[in-house]
DNA sequence: GTCAATATTTTTGTATACAAGATGGATATT
DNA sequence: AATATCCATCTTGTATACAAAAATATTGAC
């Protein structure tokens, strides 16, 4: 599935990022992910373009690329456009999703309850992941579906961050049935307003998360 | 500001896809263009992943990269996508927007109106973007702003097809004004509803474009 | 004559070599 | 001593060379 080597490389550099190996501001030097990689500078550059397309390193020509972790009022910025993306993901759902696809999201649902009762994490991730892929596909617009698993992946790495928030999952878990309720019902207004809430309390949470922790971030 | 001769490659390239000198599924030849630019491949291999990720182009590894025009229905749900997120602006905005904003955008309006007036359709297209960029950067929210300028930018080419609609252009001039008057009044609901149907019609208007020149597009 | 297997050629992906701009420090001048 | 200038070095951007894979042509068997 992987095929070139610079696919993997912005893999590898994106997970990099992700987790905090490389910190904010810190200069990607080429020739030393080319060793670190055991690759030439080329297949380097071309994931590192990747990455500068998606936001996650900024390149400044003939400076170099440095990392760009994104800020808290970026990711706050990011969660709100998740949120309003979902939320019209849901209205046009409410009309155009199929009977098959709504077993599924309850099928999803009762196998994401059975991990928060069996404390897998794991299988909530999956779980939940599906569960918002399903809406998504069913907007019926392919490309707004697009959109919404790019941001949704480019926000992974911090929604992580806030399920040790105690009640947390529980509520999330009933959002997702209200959704589902209103769904079923056709009523686009509440499945929107309910998952917009849903993906905006997690902008929320993150910036009470992040003001907790760090003295002063941005 | 321009840096990187892969950066102009990369927007050139764009404008001849745009203006269908490149037709759909069409192979891009690394020397070929190499040769057109009279540069070596690397640069034109920047640049080609580039338009990978604006996704003008899919690049099937160890098979070239071919431009891929977005089909009807691909064209459609991307308006509706702009629709959507111009309704989010304007629903921000209406309790964000500052005073200077109002006025520039009723300014811009003016100018706009003179444009339609003088015939000058240069002029109403440089307004009309000003127009629309002061939304998005009056929703407070910089990634929603960004998201918005990439689409709309995408879409931009497409949009100029249907201004020869007539009667077009003073039923959307009035549209702006209806937006302003609802974000004045800080009515947030009716300057959503307002711009989204004023961007949403523009798909369907094209829609109709389409079909009436075309035999069976898609 | 058709199909298949193999060889040739073409094209992409990667490595290396080269060019040009940027960084940093040393030296000279005020 | 402070600052400006020039030089050395380093890093990026581009060109070219090489490797591997796919497309195409050729040849052989049936």
């Amino acid at each position: 599935m992987e095929r070139k080597r610079s696919d993997r490389i912005a893999d590898s550099l994106e997970s990099l990022i992700f987790d905090g190996t490389f910190s904010d501001g810190e200069r990607l030097d080429e020739v030393q992910l080319a060793k670190r990689f055991s690759v030439s500078r080329t297949p380097i550059r071309e994931a590192l373009q990747r990455l500068a397309m998606s936001g996650l390193v900024e390149q400044i020509p003939r400076r170099g690329v440095f990392v760009r972790q994104p800020g808290l009022v970026e990711l706050v910025e990011m969660f709100e456009v998740m949120a309003e993306l979902e939320a019209v993901c849901a209205r046009l759902a409410a009309v155009r999703i199929t009977d098959d696809a709504l077993d599924d999201l309850r099928a999803t649902n009762q196998r994401c309850q059975q991990a928060v009762a069996a404390q897998d994490a794991d299988g909530y991730y999956r779980e939940n992941e599906r569960f918002h892929a399903i809406l998504y596909r069913q907007s019926g617009n392919g490309f707004l579906e697009q959109e919404c698993l790019r941001l949704h992946r480019r926000l992974q790495p911090f929604r992580r961050l806030q399920l040790r928030l105690r009640g947390r999952l529980k509520q999330s878990m009933a959002e997702h049935e209200a959704v589902v309720a209103a769904l079923e019902a056709g009523d686009g207004d509440t499945a929107a307003a309910t998952i917009r809430q849903h993906v905006a309390v997690q902008g929320e949470k993150f910036h009470y998360l992040m003001s907790s922790l760090k003295p002063a971030a941005e």
